[in-house]
DNA sequence: CATATATCAGGTGCACTGAAATGA
DNA sequence: CTCATTTCAGTGAACCTGATATAT
């Protein structure tokens, strides 16, 4: 993966699209090579961290926290179910929903996920300081949450 | 697309990697919204734009420059080609090479896209004070190039 | 009846791989 | 011969649509 945005015109370098853009690609790349041992994606990791907060969901709940469409849970939960990581069992109360649980060996596993989430984020910002790290959290998080609250730093 | 981050684990929530990943779908959609007129992906943009900003170019060089596979500019600039934006001409100095050139039209179709884009980038950074953008872009700029440069706002 | 869930089948855009043909 | 360029064929992960069966 080239992530490289030295050579780009400027037109694009200045632009939050094409930042935004190419830094994804750069932590794409380096989450990817973190859980490439376990074979996993960044969604799988999403899953049992949801499940790890939220304790037993529906699969439409955790699609919606996550931001992962219904269809594609299916197969994602079949993988960690395969792992031993996550149990489906239909939810007595409304029997139209699988409720979706961690299992012991999945919160272990999470916990070595945690570890290489973790690595992969400091590899990605290892460019910049402390506070410079939580100041590009902070925006980012101001920009998807959309409030405005100015100032600050 | 779903670019919600409000329901997700605080576990991801306070993630370079998860952040960038919403940031960039939100970006993601504000640039294709914006371009769907003209059926172009965010990619025919780059294309215009190195162009104009570097003059005639081997395709390799385009794809070097804006981070896109060799093999995916063939079509990419097919579609550039066909709404007559662009031309192809071997290149005499070295007939492996097309020199791919800017026409007129297709300058004046990058000048309709910039606005398009600028346009796109405004509505991400909505919630965000004018200082507050330029600190995002110059973090998010030191966080691709891997200087270091502390301090700053 | 309308709505929500889990599942499946399929489509699309995009990054990428591998190989071929041509030429430097 | 080695390397670079254009092109094509095809893979894979991810986002998305639409439909079905089932339950609320």
């Amino acid at each position: 993966m080239d992530c490289g945005t030295s050579g780009a015109p400027h037109r694009l370098r200045g632009t939050p699209i094409w930042l935004l853009k190419r830094a994804w690609m750069r932590a794409h790349e380096e989450i990817r090579r973190q859980l490439a041992g376990a074979g996993l994606a960044h969604q799988h990791y999403a899953v049992l961290a949801t499940l790890a907060e939220f304790g037993p969901c529906a699969q439409a709940e955790i699609a919606r926290r996550i931001g992962v469409d219904r269809s594609d849970m299916v197969e994602l939960l079949n993988r960690l179910q395969a792992e031993g990581w996550v149990h489906r069992e239909p939810d007595p109360a409304d029997r139209r929903r699988n409720s979706v649980s961690l299992t012991a060996p999945g919160r272990a596993a999470l916990r070595r996920f945690d570890k290489l989430a973790e690595a992969a984020g400091d590899e990605l910002l290892a460019p910049l300081s402390e506070a410079d790290r939580e100041t590009l959290l902070d925006l980012l998080t101001r920009m998807m949450d959309g409030r405005r609250e100015e100032g600050r730093s």
